[in-house]
Order: C-alpha cells, then structure tokens, then sequence
DNA sequence: ATGAAAGCGCTAACAA
DNA sequence: TTGTTAGCGCTTTCAT
C-alpha cells in the first residue's frame, strides 16, 4: 500500500492548488461547486484524510478535549464518561479520557502536563486540587470545572445544587420517621467541597426538623468505594451508635453498606434505611434497591462540553459561569420504596 | 503571560542550535555534561515543553497508544483500562481511551479513522468487528486484540483460557452436586467469540461428568448488563426449566440475576448456585457475594502493552503472538463458598 | 474563486 | 560534539 496521500497528491489529483483543497476540507465558503466536487472526487478516490499533527501544528488546535475524572472504575464517572463523549462527538469532538486517581500531581497534570498538549480545553472533576492550583493554571488551556470546586471561583463550573439535594434526601428519611441519621462520607469541616455541601445540607434538614446533630453520626471515609462504606456501616453497627438510617454520599458507599448491614443481621429497610448519591445502575439491582439521589448526567455533560467549547471560541468571551444541573430522588427499596 | 516558548528560545538562552536542543531533550548519547546542564537549566527557567505536532510530523510519532474498549461502564473495562493506563505510564506513554459501545463502525474508526491518528498503536477489545475488517486493516497501524478473537487471526492477541476457564467453573458446580446448569449469554454455534468458547468449556464439563446436555438451559443475552441477567434468570424460572444453577459470562449478567432470583424468591446458594467471569469489585459485595473467575487483569494489561510496544518499535518484527494469560476461580457464598 | 509563498515547531541528514 | 539546512503536512496571508 502506498504512503498517506498529502493535500498536495489530493490538489494534483484535482488540477487544482493544495489551498483549494484545504479549502474545501474546511468547508470555505467561497469555493464554486464544480471545483468543490472535483475536490471530493480525489479525495474520495485517494482515501484521503487529513494529518492532524500539520493541522495542529498550523492553528493550533486538536479537536480533542480531555475529560479527567477522578476514578474510572467508580461508576458514575464511567457513566458521566459516556455521556460526555456522546456530547462531544455530537459537536464533532473526540475525547481524551484521563484517570487522575484523585492525585494532585494528576489533577495538575492534566491541567499543564504533557497531556493537555493534546487537547484544546479540559473537563476536570478535582478531588485533590487546592484554590492556588486553579487561581496559578495556566489561562490559555480553558478549563471546566464538575463537581468539586476549590474556592475562589476562577474557573467555569458545572454541578448540581449538593446542598439541596442532601437536605431533600434527608428530609426523604426524616418524613420516614428516622431521627438518627448516619452521613457515611460526611465531613463537618472544612473547605466547601461536595462532602462539606452535603453534610451541610444534611444538617439545614436535621435543624428544620427539630433533630438534634449528632457529629458522632458523621463518619468519614478514605474514599468512596463499596469497602469503605462496608467498613463505616460496620463501625457504626459496633460502635453501639445506633443509627436508623445511612445517608451515604454516593452508591458505592451505600451498596458496601447494604452488605455489612446484612453480615450484622440488620435489615434494611426494616431495622435501617439507606440512601446513596450518583443512581449508578448497581443500585436498581441490588437487594435491597437503592434509594438515591440521581444527578442529572445527561444535562451534566451537556453543560460541560457547551461551556467548554464556548471558551475554546472565545478564550476571553463571557463572564464565568456556574451551571446547576438538575436532580431527583428516586425511591427504593432500601426506604421502603 | 509570554506565548509558550519553542526550541529555539530555549537555544537562544542557552547559547547553543536548536538541534542541540533537541539532542537533550530526546536523551541523545553525544552531548557533553556542560552542555546538557547549560540547556536543561534553560529548559527550566522559560518553563519549555516540547511541541507534539511538531515532533508528530518530524518523526511521525506520538507517544499515545490507543485502548479500545466496548463499554466503560461495564466495571470489567474501567479496571482493565485502569491497568492499562498504569502499565503504559510505567513506560512513558500515554493512553487514549475511547468507548466503542460494542459498535462495529466504532471499533473499525478505533483501528482506521480519526482517532486512529493521534496514536502509534492501538489495544482493541472488539465485539462487532468480523475477520474480514482484521484482515483488511491498515497495517501501518500496529494492532493487538483484547479478548474476542475475530477468526484469521492476523493479529497479536491476549486473552485467558476461557474454554478451559468455563470448563473449571462447570466442574466446581458440579462438584457441588449441580446437573441443571444453565448458561446465560452462551451461544451454542456461529463464530468462535468469547461465549461460545465458554460455552464449549461448560459443555466439555457436562460430558466429562456424563451429565446430558440440554440446549434449552443456554440462554442467549443481548448485552452483558445487569438488566439482561436479571431477565435471562427470570425467565428460566418463569418457564419452570428448573435450573440448580446459573453460569453467567459475565459478573455483571450474575449480579442482575441475584436480584431475580430474589425477586422470585429463590435463595442463593440455598436453591440455586451463581457463577460468574470478571471478579468486579461489586462481587465481592453484592449479597450473597459471587463466586467468579478472575482473569488476571494486570497480566492481560502488561502483555497487551508489551505487546503493541513491540510491533510499534518493530513493525515487520516477530511472528504472530498469542498470550494467554492466568484466570483463577473464586469461591463465595454464592456457591457456598 | 483560486493560487503562491511562507512558516507553524520539530528533528533527520548531513556538514563541520 | 555541535551546527546548518531542509522539510514533515497543513493553513494563513496576500496576491491575483
């Protein structure tokens, strides 16, 4: 087979100059039909296709933009994944998919390492990031923010309103009669991330009802996988806490719960409730199924990639802009639903 | 902030061409310590990085390599890819993930089509792709297959066992005193995919062990969800084919067909056994927790990446290759374990 | 509406 | 050991 065909063999092919058919490729306006269609005919006829690294290297752009998430193997971010990159292939973009381990050095890296080189802008969900990393990035590669947000607010933003959807999902079990409400990944202090929100949320609904806050019931967890959830529920089971119910802030940690419950004789949602945060599709299939708290990942995405293209056009354009996506909570099983 | 600075900046601070330079940055032996130091020290102080179009056009190289996976949002690709990305930044090159969704136009765009370009090579677990789109490939873009095996099988493979695999699974159920297997999402005849070797393997069990075959017990899937092994085990006990237990291709498709069990009140391991491939981490978890064969995933990851880095470095080099990498059973409660 | 020329940043080939 | 030249494939600028 011989070598790729250039734009130059294209034009030869065509009779006609290499600018025409970069014209033509790049749907010019100004090009007659005639020679619009000997152009598709050479490149049809050569199996032509461009070279992106003469295009990058000529307007400095890829068409790509990378999506970097904390862990590919937590499920909702396998599943935002998906939906990002339907998006962006309906705008005629490729995604570059990173796994930052929610690593600092990760998260920056995908912000000004070797592999941003690759992309013309980035959706990052930070785990690690400090508001100095944000306020020091470098401006030229535009960056959308999901999830988390250091503080500072230097950067477009896409999420949902955590604050809210933790105080429905409380009230959720409250309305149940539950008063001795678990947060398994809480925290009770510190920077305003999604665990902060929620916890915050979680304690607007106590207060509003009248249950007092007890910060024993507020378990932090090293990180949000099904072991750590078993291991809190188990802690709080052993501990002689005597929960009632779980508000875990995502499915992972609710399903390792729902197991360590069930190796503790507890039933759910007999003896406690449970509810997650994310609906990964786990939790429609577990036993008990699980209640939770369903961001909108489709509005998500969308957002993301809206946002994020609008600033590659216009690196300087518009104001910063902070998306609140939708949520709902679905009721299951794990509170009698 | 200053526009990003190029090699020749860098040689221009540094005294030096940019082909010196360039000498330094790409580790070439002939370069004195003085002059490395003087251009490092330059390298650090304008902040340079190199270019990847550039250096792509020059040398025709990225330093990306390609994973192709069906689905990410199966948890059996997320870990892989997870694997994949750590092996490949062990050494030095960076993956560029994209979801195929089991598509044969994705998977054939995966090995010829845009994506294709950033990347010197390409990791394809393919579903769709039949022999011909194999053996009419671009062979300028070196290739290894993950799992399924198109026939012809002019490519570079790692995979495990699965015959032997499904074979071992069988006789760990029928040691246990099972005769009514059934297989979800086996396939009985067409191409040599995953499933119907695993179905060969649980059918040379059967025989081994003079247990009758019955055609009926082998229940074809659409997809390897949990929706779909919820539905296959419904229907087995909907249509009273009395099955003692169930050997699901996969652990998600076991996991949906817990839930069904359960649904129609069978205990598991009481009434029925549940086997099935991957060691997700949910399997470890779900209740009852799930037996299962575990593939070793970071084998499969290593070999693939060694591999393609050596048909990338040596495209007309060796033979054909075919690893076939380590599979072990795991015993849970769901088979008594 | 189309073409000619120049150059993006890098490194291979060759020269010194 | 280091420097010079040329050109990878594309698109921008300017000319026609």
């Amino acid at each position: 087979m011989a070598a790729r065909p250039r734009i130059k063999d294209v034009a030869e092919y065509a009779g006609v100059s290499p600018k025409t058919v970069s014209n033509v490729i790049n749907n010019f306006e100004h090009v007659s039909e005639r020679t619009r269609a000997a152009v598709q005919e050479a490149i049809d006829a050569l199996g032509y296709r461009v070279n992106i690294a003469g295009r990058q290297l000529r307007q400095g752009r890829t068409g790509m933009i990378t999506l970097a998430v904390p862990e590919l193997d937590v499920a909702y971010f396998a599943e935002l994944a998906k939906h990002v990159m339907d998006e962006a292939a309906a705008r005629g973009r490729t995604v570059l998919l990173h796994s930052t381990e929610a690593v600092r050095e990760r998260e920056l890296a995908a912000l000004h390492g070797f592999d941003a080189q690759f992309s013309d802008g980035v959706i990052l969900s930070p785990l690690a990031l400090n508001p100095r990393d944000l306020a020091t990035r470098d401006r030229r590669l535009p960056v959308v923010l999901l999830g988390e947000r250091p503080a500072g607010g230097s950067t477009d933003h896409v999420g949902i309103d955590n604050v809210r959807a933790a105080r429905e999902a409380t009230e959720h079990l409250l309305s149940r009669g539950r008063r001795r409400i678990a947060v398994v990944g809480g925290a009770v202090r510190g920077r305003q991330g999604t665990d902060r929100l929620r916890t915050d949320g979680y304690r607007e609904a106590l207060g509003a009802a009248g249950v007092p806050f007890d910060a024993d019931l507020v378990i932090p967890v090293g990180a949000y996988h099904w072991r750590d959830g078993a291991r809190a529920a188990a802690s709080l089971v052993e501990r002689g806490l005597g929960p009632d119910a779980l508000l875990c802030l995502n499915d992972h940690l609710a399903l390792g719960a729902l197991r360590a419950l069930h190796e503790h004789g507890r039933s759910v949602p007999g003896d406690l409730d449970v509810v997650g945060f994310d609906d990964i599709e786990a939790s429609r299939f577990s036993v008990p199924s699980l209640t939770t708290v369903a961001p909108d990942k489709r509005e998500i995405a969308r957002a993301a990639v809206s946002l994020l293209l609008e600033r590659i056009d216009a690196p300087d354009g518009a104001a910063l802009r902070d998306h609140v996506a939708g949520h709902r909570i679905i009721v299951r099983e794990s509170t009698g639903g």
